[in-house]
DNA sequence: TATGGTACTAACAAAAAAGTAAGAAATGAG
DNA sequence: CTCATTTCTTACTTTTTTGTTAGTACCATA
């Protein structure tokens, strides 16, 4: 009677696969934080006033907010120097870096997809 | 006197690395797209209420909504057969298909580093 | 003539994300 | 003592996203 019985024939990889995107996803969801994990991948460490310099059109809290989104997910470190005024260098943990493929390529299909 | 001028230290490919990601970005984005097309990408073909059912928690309002913008960005495509009650088949386009090596390395890269 | 099954659509409410603007801390330089 | 600099923080508003619920269209079948 009921349909649903046929999600049993999905089977244990299609779970996992859709698990694992469903994490990937959760951690990388966010307006800025593919652009911010790209910066930090092309330029190791950047401070906070040169990733807003970059990131075009972002507002402070939004990049604090994601900054340590991006920490407590353990992709981004974050390194203050006992100074005044303040210097605060981010860069991207192991964890983070391990998405290097996953940024190149979608920034390749990116460029090769958007016609403008 | 403005700092700002320190954006063009930012090269060309800088530039359109993060424009790539940025247009990825806003084509994947979504709490359901991923998964979408994973799926998808999984099955070839999905009717509607195969993707309801598989989408655990999904509404069918954000279920059309999702599948529309994908349509619309060219990754899916709709096919409708003219019976009743209605059946629609939903799948990838080829340019869809072409995010098929992003779309398993998010899943494995999920898999790997989501400590559950 | 009424019912069932599938794929939607529309209207409104709730929740989440993002924008805006003001300010705080800390200290060396003037 | 005041000011400038940098990295945030907070309170409040607006916008965007998502949930909820009810309803539509179609026609074969009973």
């Amino acid at each position: 009677m009921r349909k649903q019985s046929s999600t049993n024939t999905i089977n244990k990889e299609h779970i996992e696969s859709n698990c694992g995107i469903a994490y990937t996803n959760s951690v990388l969801n966010g307006r800025w934080k593919l652009n911010i994990l790209a910066f930090l991948l092309d330029e190791e460490k950047l401070r906070y006033s040169e990733l807003k310099t970059r990131l075009i059109g972002i507002s402070e809290r939004m990049l604090i907010a994601q900054l340590k989104e991006l920490q407590a997910d353990g992709l981004v470190h974050r390194n203050s120097y006992p100074e005044v005024p303040p210097r605060v260098e981010y860069s991207l943990t192991p964890k983070g870096k391990s998405l290097e493929k996953i940024l190149i390529q979608m920034a390749e299909w990116g460029t090769k997809n958007n016609q403008n």
